[in-house]
DNA sequence: GTGAAAGCGCTAACAC
DNA sequence: GTGTTAGCGCTTTCAC
């Protein structure tokens, strides 16, 4: 049974010494692993550590230089599935690595963003992740730029993750996906199969993401001559209410469409429910289609075809390629690949 | 233009208090805050902090005893949607209070939770948060009491959310939400239907949560004088996966049934498709509830009658009443909570 | 108003 | 093997 100690609360190393009857180098040395110390001392001390129920002070330690080094990832609100999977990603991979996580939503606040990447840089951090699109501002560029440099300088890194590049020379590492690739083939899929009236379910216009997919949703038409209605673009968020607002706006507007594509799976799933509540069925009058191949996406009633975006393996290798940075290395620029889940949702288009 | 120092990685308070011409304490003064200082002086000293770029090392501060304080939670997995919603919430209270948050993914694993919860220790968290339910053995409630003894020792406190208390005395707070009742309610709801026969597609027989729900489903047979078959209850995890599987095994056993009750919203919806590739009809042919109303589940096809549980405020919660708590606050235990929200996936049993 | 000195909890270089 | 000392980067008396 082991006796609890009095007030663990103030419980350092100096009591952990004295219990012990040594000093406090000596316990140092038994708790650091490997020194010689005699087999008696070592036992008298962790006995006393035991006794005081002690841990060593992690933030002394860190000045000391021996500290558990730290990652910071800053996203959106991790209730958006991909979020949430890029977030996974990272947090296993940095604790694989040994390395603790500091989390931050900024529900889309770019002064809460920075805030906390200058409370990472107090920190420390080995590195900060910028996870997820964001609004693409030649102020937001500057300032992003100006905290790349920053981190950089103290020693740490910058890393945008699903998140375009700065320019030219900002001292960051880039894992991106195809964002416009996907959405190209995505949509050339739909042309394909004889659509010439598609709706297109946008995000945030200033917003990298939604820019990408709309990008590949444009130039999919133009590569087959098509010029794209501009009435067909429609602009909300990513959420799922926003699909399902956007699609009842259409049907009331009475755009005329023979099949829509929403920028997440989420906007398909509002975007599919307005469908079914208007009485259409999918894909039998209107085909649909998503984007980002969340789990969910296959339970949908048809199944939805999407474009597969690798999000785990996003956020695992931006903390490798984070951590594996070295002054010397070549800044990093990766872009995923992005593959088309073909599923159930799409039909020939009628005419 | 704001020159960029030479060496920000090394660049200390003394670094600027030499460049300022004053002493470090002056510095640490002028940055601390309300301490009367000369204008001129202030003013040099902001000078040549920005010259250097400088922010003062958060966990040297730390052990002077001005720190962030710091919050740590620990989930199983944060890509659940349930899970992902309890993390927002404790995410979003910490933030407006002034809190880091650590966030430690433990994939189940008890000794990764156990591992981490010590690192907290070392780190001085102000309170460590357990999200989520989790086995429950003699065993574990052993090894909680003892770290959340340790924690209190320490100052800080262990929460736990979504997940039962550990009995009598454990400094814990907990704060949870009604399994059982929810579960209750919603069999009572499919029972009132006239449904007999109902299946339920559990959880890890030994998990808390998973329990609450099938004693539950179980109790609210009993309360109408039905004898559940126990071939009914069967047992996976909470995945869409699960949910999947366990449904196709139950139509290829010809299992009888006219209901069925899923263990979350998840596995109800790897169950719903598994129906509708048998060619079923839901609810025509069977009906089918879920648990937790996650945004998803009224975009299932037919929306998803389910149970709401209020996730992001449990999250508040835990982390309001973990950082209110004082040594004389008597422990907490709140217990929120849910109700059933019906949708159209239920309908009147046929005989 | 400002500086020198002590101290926070730890580790590491240097003695013995 | 073990203790003493210095030092990590900061804050905070305590003098002046």
């Amino acid at each position: 049974m082991t006796r609890k100690s009095e007030d663990a609360s103030r419980s350092t190393i100096r009591d952990v010494a004295a219990r012990a009857g040594v000093s406090a180098s000596t316990v140092s040395r038994v708790l650091g692993g490997d020194y010689p110390v005699s087999a008696t001392t070592r036992e008298r001390v962790l006995r006393a550590v035991r006794d005081l129920d002690y841990v060593a002070d992690a933030r002394a330690k860190a000045i000391a230089g021996v500290g558990t080094p730290t990652l910071a990832f800053v996203l959106d609100d991790i209730t958006g599935p991909s979020f949430a999977h890029m977030a996974h990603g990272v947090e296993r991979e940095a604790t694989r690595l040994g390395h603790l996580c500091l989390v931050c939503s900024t529900e889309g606040d770019v002064q809460r963003e920075l805030d906390f990447i200058e409370t990472m840089r107090a920190q420390r951090a080995a590195a900060v992740i910028l996870v997820g699109g964001t609004a693409d501002t030649p102020e937001y560029r500057r300032r992003t730029r100006r905290i790349a440099d920053s981190l950089a300088a103290a020693g740490s890194r910058l890393v945008l993750c699903g998140r375009p590049p700065l320019g030219p020379g900002a001292p960051v590492t880039v894992i991106e996906y195809d964002n416009e690739g996907g959405a190209f083939a995505l949509v050339a899929h739909v042309l394909a199969q004889g659509h010439r009236r598609v709706l297109f379910l946008g995000g945030d216009p200033d917003h990298t993401t939604a820019q990408g997919r709309e990008r590949g949703y444009l130039d999919a038409h133009r590569a087959r001559g098509i010029d794209p209605d501009p009435a067909f673009l429609l602009h909300g968020d990513f959420t799922r209410d926003s699909g399902h607002r956007l699609m009842r706006r259409a049907l009331k507007e009475g755009l005329d469409f023979t099949a829509v594509v929403a920028a997440t799976d989420m906007v398909a799933a509002g975007a599919l429910t307005a469908l079914h509540e208007a009485g259409l069925d999918v894909p039998g009058d209107v085909s649909l289609v998503g984007y980002d191949d969340i789990p969910f996406a296959r339970d949908l009633h048809p199944a939805l075809t999407t474009v597969h975006v690798p999000y785990e393996e996003l956020g695992r290798l931006a903390v490798r390629t984070a951590l594996g940075h070295t002054p010397d290395t070549p800044d990093e620029h990766l872009l995923l690949g992005t593959h088309v889940v073909v599923r159930n949702s799409v039909a020939p288009a009628k005419s």
